[in-house]
DNA sequence: ACAAAAGTGTTGAGAGTACACCCATGC
DNA sequence: GCATGGGTGTACTCTCAACACTTTTGT
């Protein structure tokens, strides 16, 4: 504990803002009475990419951590909400716009980044890759969607505990998806979808096979989904019908 | 966003240590080169008083909310845990030990405190209320039990946003009663139970009755508890059997 | 004796799982 | 015509929910 006993009112005394020499102007700081820990914000965004779960993740031009994978994620800034901060960042760093991001939870051991205590929110979201365009934020970083088999197996290093961020991510993820109600929120398949899309992405992130007429069945015995009529999507084969979910506007 | 841009490196430079005045030699100050937000634990602790449940809250005796209920919580310290804040600061203002905290999720509404920006990482548990003391832990608080009818129907009005905070725990708190593992972490009875006292618990968790054949044989059928021989409590009326946690160290 | 809590089984409905074959299209 | 993915139904098992009466003790 702290040696000082800290009183409420000194904690929450305004920052000081002082320039800290006269030729640097943009140098503002900001004084408490006690250390905060520096606060973050990751995002852990997966999608389906050639029939595997992947995560978007940037590449750290700059140390620590240099070279390694990292969660698209940053400071939140005064007077920023937790989620708008994840939001604002994945679109700085990866392009990426137009998510629900939904909470994790808050990583807060001490050493958990060499810099010093930073405490971070995480937040997850599912999206069709194919519908957001993915561009590098600037030149500290480069944003690709990287495969699980290579976050996993160890080929794509992942920087501070974002490995441990990206296993919990998935866990719940797949508590969403055990919900029937687990698509509301996650941008799972396009508005128009067939039943082996949608089963493509139960399997990737559950990394195991479905009964497809066990997956079909269960959907419409729930009333999740329905048909569209006379809509049906070509391909190399025979076409496939197009459903949508149900009891949500039609987009 | 800043005008300024945020690098990394000056971001994490090191706190700055000075004294603000000559005449106070305890006031040692913080500067970081951007605004932080303050970074505080809440815990939600539940526990079964009188057949209903119960949390347990401190009366604040300071503005902002002063007379109001709130949550045991505080800053966290430099290099501390999030969990042991909160363990920690559960211990300062209420008394209360050898408890195990869940993480809740973190609160981070710029609004939710008007003294300033201060985002709140939340945890929760699940404790035998006759098994720990409660004390108030200084003169800016007391500590005691409040049952839900109060906090819910509006006799207890709580601080900040510690309504939803109660609100979210009690959810999760369910969530994982559901689970059949659900107890492992909690301590919803004490080391030897009945289980009339097992299912008392439930029955305030979730807010209603459960039928008596159905949760017994389900605990039983799960292998959940296991009968202790030779052990009877007495009462007023017919001595129940006490069970233990099957799978669990005696204690 | 009676009040109060302890204890005990069966039945029906629904969900989940396992399983195999024909269909429509592109090449 | 053949390769490829699309589409369909049944039977079994297991879990969950509903339901009432007897037993044991203290007073």
């Amino acid at each position: 504990m702290d040696g000082a006993r800290r009183t409420t009112a000194r904690f929450f005394s305004q920052p000081v803002a002082f320039r800290a020499s006269a030729d640097d102007a943009s140098c503002v700081k900001y004084t408490y009475e006690f250390p905060r820990p520096a606060l973050t914000v990751d995002a852990v965004v997966f999608t389906l990419r050639a029939n595997d779960l992947a995560v978007l993740l940037i590449r750290r031009k700059k140390a620590p951590h240099k070279g390694k994978f990292a969660l698209p994620g940053g400071f939140v800034d005064a007077n920023e909400s937790l989620a708008n901060a994840a939001l604002r960042e994945l679109a700085e760093e990866t392009g990426v716009t137009d998510v629900t991001l939904e909470q994790l939870g808050a990583y807060g051991d001490p050493g958990r980044d060499p810099r010093g205590h930073t405490v971070s929110v995480a937040f997850f979201s599912f999206i069709v890759a194919e519908a957001h365009e993915v561009t590098a934020g600037d030149d500290a970083s480069s944003a690709a969607w990287v495969s699980w088999a290579e976050i996993e197996s160890g080929p794509a290093a992942l920087a501070f505990d974002h490995a441990q961020l990206v296993q919990d991510a998935r866990v719940r993820l797949q508590q969403r998806l055990d919900d029937p109600c687990g698509h509301v929120g996650l941008e799972l398949v396009p508005a128009r979808f067939t039943l082996s899309e949608l089963q493509g992405v139960y399997e990737a992130v559950f990394g195991r096979a479905f009964d497809k007429r066990n997956f079909r069945s269960r959907l419409l015995a729930q009333d999740l989904v329905e048909a569209v009529d006379a809509a049906q999507r070509t391909g190399r084969h025979r076409p496939a019908q197009l459903y949508r979910w149900k009891n949500v506007k039609t987009q």
